[in-house]
Parts: C-alpha cells; structure tokens; sequence
DNA sequence: TCTTCTGTTTGATCTGAATCAAGGAAGATC
DNA sequence: GATCTTCCTTGATTCAGATCAAACAGAAGA
C-alpha cells in the first residue's frame, strides 16, 4: 500500500522480497530528521539485505505494490543451496552497486540543473525497462513515481530547488509539465547536454 | 605501484583482482575533468567488475600495492562453478552497497564538518580491521591513505574546504595533526557527536 | 645551502542553493 | 459549491562552501 514502510532502518532485517509491480523507496536518515533516498526499486528489483542482522535502511512504497516476501532465514537457507538464485542475486547487486556509484558522482559533483536532467532521463530509461511488453526505449512521456520532495531526496535539493529546476527546463522548451505528476520530455538531446553524463 | 591506475573508466572490464596488500580508490567522473571517488579499497577487498562487459570506473593504487590478478573471463567461469567464492562475493558486494549507500547520506545531506568527522572516524575503523594482527577496534592515531585533493573527492567538498575543517578540528582539541599524513583523534566522543551519525 | 616543487594553509570575495515567506492550484471532504 | 488540505510554485534574502589569490612548509635536488 502506498505509504507503507516495509523495513525500518536499523531493525531487524527479517524479510526478503521480490518486487512483483509498484515502485518502492530505500532511504537512510539522520537523527535529525534529514532523508537520503539511497535507492529506487521497480518491478523485477529486490529487496531486503540478505545475510545481514540489522538493515541500515527503510523500505517503503511509493505506490501500491505487489511483493513476493520470503522470511530472511529460509531465505538465506534456499539461497546457499541454489547457486543460480545466488548469481542472479550477485547480479542485481553488482547492478545496484554501479547505481548507487552512478549516484554518489551526482551528488558529490553535479549542479542542480544537471542533477534533475540526470534524474529525469534515468526515470525515462528504468520506467521503459520495466513496461517491459513493448520494447520502447525512449519513454518520452510518463508519471513520475516521486513528487517534488522525494525527488529532493533524491538528488540532495530541496523542494524549492527541484521545482525552480524544473520550471526553467519547461520555459526552455525542454520538457512538458502537463500536470503536477506527469513529464514529457521534449528535446532529449538537450536533456542529455544538459545532464554531464560521463 | 603508487599513482598507478589499473582499470580505466569505460574501458572492457578485463581484470578481477583480490587486494593483498596497499590501498587503491574507485572513481567516477565526468568530460569535464570532475572527479568523484566513489569507493576506497582495502587489503582483502576485491576490484573489478565480475560478468560485465565495461568497467563504469577507473581504479588507481594509492599507495604501493600487491594484488592478486585474475583475467575477467576465467574468474566469470570459475566463480560459476564455485559456489562458496560466488556467495563471499555477493556478501563482499552487499557489504560494498551498504557504504555506498552511507556514503550517499554524507553526499547529499551532510555538512561540511558532518562529513570530516564521518571520514575520520571510518579512517580509523577500517584501517584497524586491517592491521589485523592485533585486535584493536580504536586506532587513534594512523596516516591517512588520502591527500587533501583526495579527501575532497570523497567527501564533495574542494581541498580548501577540507583543509579549513581540519584546521578547525585541530583548534578545538578534536584532533591532532602532527604532519600532513598523520591524524590522532584526541577527543572520539565528540568527533562521533560532530558525525551525526545515524 | 639555496632552489624548486608539490602539497597545504589561510584570507577575501562570490555564488548557487538553502532558507524564509507568501501565494496558487487541484483534489478531497463536508 | 464552499472550505480544507496537500502539494507546488515563485519571490526575497541569507549563508555554507566554492572560487580566487597569496603565502607557507617540507621534501628532493642541484
């Protein structure tokens, strides 16, 4: 359910689950009260932390979402004792891993306009991958799984940041902003110029 | 040998290496010339990129190094047939995810003097995990791996700035800075406070 | 010893994004 | 249809850290 927080953040680290549809958030805190999205998973996507006590951060919906929930333990078990759950495992870690890289650049280096240029192309290319029926590579017009604030989560911005941000793209001609969830992206190019990719 | 890099970012992903000995770092950047290090490797860390095609970073030793080199393609092969080194590298990598993601928590929402004292503190944590002769959990005093340049890389901040922090830190007894390599924490309470750690 | 070179510190100033502060729009709820 | 409530936008101001600019320290040669 939208909302829901599924793992707490230095809690027990008791489940394992398998992301059937919907889009989840893996965040860490200060105690403060200051959030760091530190990840976001899709359909196909994994979560929970596998051979670990404790989980260092939260999961929690974004929207409504189908999992497939194993208990840690007996998940644990089953893995050790099927090497190809295990590689594919390894697999989506490595993949997270370049991810959370890919990110750490952004948000160590890049300014505000080329952190929400990034973002937003990224959102392109992981919402196409998981409408996985058509083989579209260039999704140019979807729902932002994010409102402005977790997209400030996000990118290490505030609120105020990300929605200047993206005025000014959409008074450049770069992007649509059709209504408060939806983006069109209109001059890709530009966006990917804009984003200081590698 | 120091300065040297081994796997250059976008490069094919030939090597797979187990550190024996020495300290490397793990970069990311962009056209321009901006750098992030994205990871620091220890002795008995692993580098490379196991079953993909590019490497997405450059890794360069930091100091004289040993390692243990492996040609990609071999590795990929035997690592399939064995099991046990697949499930130590998945829990190496889950392990690598975890500080990439604390590290993400620095980079989008610390301060500059939150960010100092969480490298100085986990300094002093992985360095004694790796003398491991002597079980000593609070290594006080020790060189940094890292120049000043390299401190600002990690942590998203310019060389000045982390200069100035340190100076800070020495000024309020915090620390102790008897040369340019060397740091001794003096007062650990009070760095961890100055973390704002989880 | 003097010089050079490299890395570091410190100071002055600037600036991008944060913070503070209203408004506005679009659903919900009554 | 009015009134919340929530989320978003826009404007004014501030500030932490970047940038610009010198000096300084210590190691390595000459």
């Amino acid at each position: 359910m939208r909302g829901q927080t599924l793992v707490w953040e230095g809690d027990d680290a008791i489940i394992v689950a398998n992301i059937i549809s919907g889009i989840l958030k893996v965040s860490m805190s200060i105690s403060d009260g200051r959030e760091q999205i530190v990840g976001v998973i899709f359909p196909a996507d994994f979560i929970g932390r596998p051979f670990g006590q404790k989980s260092p951060y939260s999961v929690t919906a974004l929207s409504d979402a189908e999992l497939c929930i194993f208990s840690r333990s007996s998940f644990d078990a089953f893995a050790r004792n099927h090497p190809a759950l295990e590689h594919k495992l390894l697999q989506r870690t490595l993949e997270e891993l370049d991810r959370a890289r890919e990110w750490m650049l952004l948000l160590g280096k890049k300014t505000a306009t080329e952190r929400i240029a990034t973002l937003l192309l990224e959102m392109s290319i992981r919402l196409s991958e998981t409408g996985c029926s058509v083989e579209q590579n260039e999704l140019n017009e979807f729902a932002l799984p994010l409102d402005r604030q977790q997209m400030g989560d996000v990118l290490g911005l505030t609120i105020e940041t990300v929605s200047r941000q993206l005025s000014r793209l959409k008074a450049d001609g770069v992007i649509g902003l059709p209504d408060r969830r939806m983006v069109s992206i209109q001059d890709r190019r530009r966006l990917q110029d804009l984003s200081a990719a590698a």
